[in-house]
DNA sequence: CAGAACAATTGGATCGATACAATTGTGCGA
DNA sequence: TCGCACAATTGTATCGATCCAATTGTTCTG
């Protein structure tokens, strides 16, 4: 915990005061842009704040009024472009109503996750923004948050309780993915990557098992392939999809990491992606569009979820009282070259 | 601007201290671990604390004790992945140190730079660690920061001042990638893509005309090619490097989003990049180590960079005192299969 | 058992800005 | 010129935790 400078006091609300010959409490007035104060007076004051070159103190401003000027947005891993996306919308409509950011990330570990909310409830956060580490206990993420701070829960199932959730519409993205395909003549589809129990790669696989049930198609086990969410163990895990024949000749993926992997290792087996094999990925990363075939997709617009977020955290700041709030941002499906018609 | 719920008064320190029938004092030394306390009353109080719900106010003791425990992080553009990595890499060594980020982003914008550093100051955050917009002034953003708050510029200049700078060795980098090439045996290299006015690609610009020159080669003023820093121009401006003959064999990248998109560019033309034509990047980004070809290029470790800035800026606020740093990160060279012998 | 040495506890002023009640200054009509 | 309404200004308690000097308990030694 640093300590800061003592080399020379700071200059504060007071010395304003004194060197221009008024109270604290006009110069307070001026800072506020109060119409209390007379023209004449509010010059003086500012020629002062700028000649002693004065900085505000909020925290001082903050603790008297009981207020906090801060929000917390607690990522699990802000190196995955989609978080760093959403972060940017997240800071960026909270600078715009002049709230400062709190970055936290947990890297996943539940405990890091604990230690990291404390000390946002310590500084004082009006209120959290969480993506939750996978393997959170919603119980007890309550019970350390407490009913003083508003709490928006993003990204991923913890259970019902006294948060406002803005969770992406990850069900109907893949039903729309896998009706995409269903249309294009496939039918022996496979759902490609993500971890087993991570509640955001089940909801996108049961939105692909409502498609295929729609048309009454019943998956093969070896369809279904769990990978890493990463480019890399995706590719690695392309064999496990033609082992058995008849393979599949689509996928839709866990996410665009995966399917961006899954293209890597379809090219490296010699089979071309979006003749031979089509792939449908999940989120639209900036990547997706420039691979190669450019990958159709399901769009999310993760800096559009990441403003939605801060401005209704920033409601319910604002009004306590609000109903709980329960928010299925929509997705759409984009469709570039790596889906086309089989010929 | 938000304010806090008032529904219910939140519980200080002094509902501590009646709770269990002691002074706030004493609770405050409880809180600090000091060893004056009785172990007998430190388990009162402690019971008393976990019994109420009782949340420190760290801002109240930062104002009184004239310290602060956040460092600002001020970048242009967090959804790039390398600004990301970045962020993580700070965000991990300060929180290591029980300090808390401040995020703040400026879209390359002076002004909203302008706007987010006084932000950071009005916070009191105990340092800074800045990415600066292009076209910043180094004027303006020392005195505006003021002598108070110590700063340190990271990847770019930012003229000479009184503030650490970490910078990398973008010029060494593009030497070592320009030799590499060179020591293939290539002749004809391009310099591809970067804004021309950027610090850093005048300095990647320069290492590769080091070499260039070293070699007694003089690079045709069509193998400079310019382009926005992103996959999907540096695409579109393949074709400036084949316009006349004899074409370049090889290409040093600004940056490997544009080595990426140079790679795209080539394959749409029937050039196999890493066979008919070799691609080094810079950055290495984890795409690098996944594209199609596998890309050669600068390693420049953003994580790392991230947490030496925090440990730079931390110590530098323990100690005001401390001579000025400026750290030159290394580069290192990452050979992958996009660059091999020529055949 | 006095009193020194030490352990444990506490009152109250303080950090910097704000809110409120109270005070002072100004203009104007009677 | 007085008094009244209103405009400006100000003294001071306050937010929550800390720190220092001062106080109270406890133990031990001669």
């Amino acid at each position: 915990m640093p300590r800061r400078s003592t080399s020379r006091r700071k200059i504060t609300l007071r010395d304003i005061a004194q060197g221009c010959g008024v109270s604290p409490a006009t110069v307070s007035l001026v800072l506020q842009r109060s119409p209390l104060v007379r023209s004449s007076t509010r010059q003086r004051v500012e020629a002062e704040i700028t000649r002693q070159g004065y900085v505000y103190n909020r925290a001082a401003a903050n603790l008297r009024q009981r207020t906090s000027s801060s929000v917390a947005l607690i990522v699990n891993d802000l190196s995955n472009p989609y978080f760093a996306e959403f972060a940017a919308g997240v800071d960026e409509a909270l600078a715009a109503a002049g709230c400062v950011t709190l970055l936290g990330s947990t890297g996943e570990s539940v405990e890091r996750q604990r230690a990291v909310l404390a000390s946002m409830l310590e500084h004082a956060a009006a209120g959290i923004i969480l993506s939750p580490a996978e393997g959170s206990d919603g119980e007890a993420i309550a019970r350390l948050v407490g009913a003083h701070t508003p709490l928006l829960v993003f990204n991923r199932e913890l259970g019902a309780g006294e948060w406002d959730v803005l969770a992406l519409d990850n069900r109907r993205g893949t039903r729309l993915a896998t009706e995409h395909l269903l249309a294009l003549g496939h039918r022996r589809i496979a759902f490609f990557g993500g971890h087993r129990d991570s509640s955001s790669c089940r909801e996108r696989r049961d939105g692909y098992l409502d498609a295929m049930a729609a048309a009454a198609i019943v998956p093969e086990p070896q369809w279904l392939i769990e990978t890493a969410p990463t480019r890399l163990e995706a590719a690695r895990q392309v064999g496990a999809l033609f082992v058995r024949d008849p393979a599949p000749t689509a996928a839709v993926c866990y996410n665009d990491a995966v399917a961006l992997g899954l293209q890597l290792g379809l090219a490296a087996r010699g089979r071309r992606p979006g003749q031979d094999f089509v792939v449908v990925g999940f989120d639209d990363i900036p990547e997706a569009a420039v691979s190669l075939p450019p990958l159709t997709t399901i769009a999310t617009d993760p800096r559009a979820r990441g403003r939605q977020a801060a401005e209704r955290i920033l409601a319910r700041v604002g009004d306590p009282d609000l109903a709980i709030t329960r928010t299925i941002a929509p997705a759409r499906l984009v469709v570039r070259e790596s889906s086309c018609p089989l010929l």
